[in-house]
DNA sequence: TAGATTGTTAATCGATTAACAATC
DNA sequence: TAGATTGTTAATCGATTAACAATC
């Protein structure tokens, strides 16, 4: 219920929060306030209370935070505690560098089949998950549980696999073709347009280079 | 001048009204209002006059805009009229990946040479492109213009690479690797942390799911 | 000219930061 | 208890939306 409110600014925070206390545990520390927190992210204290507090108190008043804890507990928000079974469309470069990806796996994200259309392709496995026809997505879904499907295909072929993947029941697309996704109210988008992310660093490059003339 | 006053959240949207706009022009539409384009785009008109009018009046009263000189504008200020030479660090499955995008030279995204540290990889080619050891990287950046490093390595690795290319002069890094890197003022970072959108999509599926339960 | 639509100012909304009382 | 640090309210800042005069 709370959840609904929730902005997105502070949700685009809470994977960052994440790793940086994963890294906390892994060099052994144990407790943190907002204050070190925030000197490590360069992120104001503030914020940081402000967002965790959107979920509940899971600090303590002069002692800070307890670092296992708060990870635990902002994994559980992600979702990450449960296994998503995912699939990915598309075996080309970048679906097999997502398949071969490890930390997945790690965080509960459990690639159980590709697709593609390219006949060489299919019946090849990548590390041990099968490449299967695209033919076959429909018999696929409605024999095996997928959470989320991802879309590692031109963006020409993008729409038509979103809508049978919708019609399918699948609730979630993680979308790297460069295109707008049209989809039910009850079904979450996530986008990676890697072309505008290389335009924006881009256009930092030039206002930097142009900044540096001037000064 | 007028750049570095521009908020992040305009350059965010830049791209993809240059998207918008290309589709638009392949579709044969030479001229179009805010108001149509807010129709087709989800966002609000005044927000498109708003943003574009932070670059230079564009349009004509009464008349709206001209897509293809719009277009060629938002090119412009994004850099898209001069071609970058880029450099790819990590010749794995996503290294392979991009450099194989047939996009990026199109929008004047040059890539020159793929780097590695494995021995098998090192000497063949990715298309056109050779993959190099990476030992050699400090030769090949004093021998040959790089506009932007892409970091497609693990993140153990990508902070010292990180700091070589910034030795050498590299002014524009594309970070894949799972860390923050920590660079000069002079020299812009853009991250594409795939492990956060993937979590981004997982909380949204839970929260979707929760109010689905409620509703 | 009249109608349409921009450019731009003003109003609103939301997010971030500051401050401090509560409390461990 | 005293010191530290949170949780939370209030103040500030910035971004979005609305409105409308300018103008093609």
């Amino acid at each position: 219920m709370e959840k609904s409110t929730i902005s997105r600014a502070v949700i685009q925070r809470l994977p960052r929060y994440y790793r940086y206390l994963g890294e906390l545990m892994s060099e052994g520390c144990q407790r943190i306030s907002s204050g070190e927190l925030s000197n490590r992210m360069h992120v104001t204290a503030s914020q940081i209370r402000q967002d965790l507090n959107h979920f509940g108190g899971f600090g303590q008043q002069g002692y800070g935070y307890n670092v296992e804890y708060l990870y635990n507990e902002i994994g559980k928000i992600l979702g990450l505690d449960t296994t998503h079974r995912v699939i990915i469309i598309g075996a080309g470069n970048l679906g097999t560098a997502l398949a071969n990806y490890p930390n997945f796996e790690k965080r509960g994200f459990l690639v159980t089949a590709l697709f593609d259309v390219n006949p060489e392709r299919i019946g090849q496995t990548v590390g041990d998950i099968p490449i299967l026809p695209l033919d076959t997505l429909e018999d696929y879904l409605a024999e095996h549980p997928v959470h989320i499907a991802t879309l590692a295909i031109p963006k020409t072929a993008a729409v038509g696999v979103a809508e049978r993947l919708v019609a399918c029941g699948v609730k979630a697309i993680w979308n790297f073709a460069h295109t707008d996704l049209t989809v039910p109210d009850d079904v979450v988008v996530e986008n990676v347009h890697l072309s505008e992310s290389l335009m924006r660093l881009s256009y930092n490059l030039s206002t930097q280079k142009k900044e540096k003339g001037t000064d």
